[in-house]
DNA sequence: TTGTATGCAAAGCGTTTGCAGTGAT
DNA sequence: ATCACTGCAAACGCTTTGCATACAA
């Protein structure tokens, strides 16, 4: 993307205003709020050209298509709460793995999801 | 399923004789040498029973299609392998991981996915 | 014989791409 | 005035579903 137009500076805000991952379909939904009438497919090219800028990654959840959230330049992992779906990052990482692996296994990277309850929902369980 | 059929049985022997984790696409290929002719949808179809009864379980990795493997009644983990594509399992696993969640966050599970060289990519590297 | 499971093809769903037209530079 | 970016719609890859047929019971 070389050029800024209001569809692309739309898109940008709507994922970095978002405290969490969103869904392509969830960027186009807060994106649309600033720049009426876009469609899904600018949607989808302007996140692979953010990915490519390394503006913005992706964040992978066992059976749940991809969302994407503004890089944080570090290694990290994601904690999904189970109660209120919502997916937390969390900055700590258990290290070298490469001991699980079997002989003549090289590790090169991990991804790592936590499930659990999150503090909030732990003191007050959202409804069913 | 209620009745046996000889492609319901060539796609769980496909399933339990794969030492890893297949797609649907290996699972046809694997059960149509036992059982020639059978389509896409009678391994979906079969898929989605197993999984029903509990005989496999679904593998989600990272920005890939599920994969099924029969179901290990103990915690694992897997290795994907950046070179071949095939995923392994590892039984080895980092224990406890409550310590990098934040204070007030509850960890119940978790899921581990090591990427790296697997040993035959190591020692004879596929074609790219 | 009965009716479940199958093969085929069409439909869904999320994502990607071709193309003509819009708009940032 | 260029030509990158957009919207639309078609194309894609994977998965699901409708329907008539085959075959396990």
């Amino acid at each position: 993307m070389e050029r800024i137009t209001k569809q692309g500076t739309a898109i940008l805000n709507a994922i970095k205003a978002a405290e969490r991952p969103l869904l392509a379909q969830e960027i186009l939904d807060a994106a649309t709020a600033e720049a009426p009438g876009m469609g899904i497919a600018t949607v989808y090219r302007n996140i692979k050209s953010l990915l490519e800028n390394g503006l913005i990654g992706t964040v992978y959840l066992p059976g749940e298509n991809p969302r994407y959230e503004t890089s944080h330049h570090h290694h990290h992992h994601h904690f999904h709460c189970t109660l209120c779906d919502k997916v937390y990052d969390i900055h700590d990482c258990p290290g070298n793995l490469q001991q699980l692996a079997p002989d003549g296994f090289q590790v090169d990277s991990h991804e790592l999801t936590l499930y659990g309850s999150c503090s909030s929902c732990r003191l007050s369980p959202p409804p069913p």
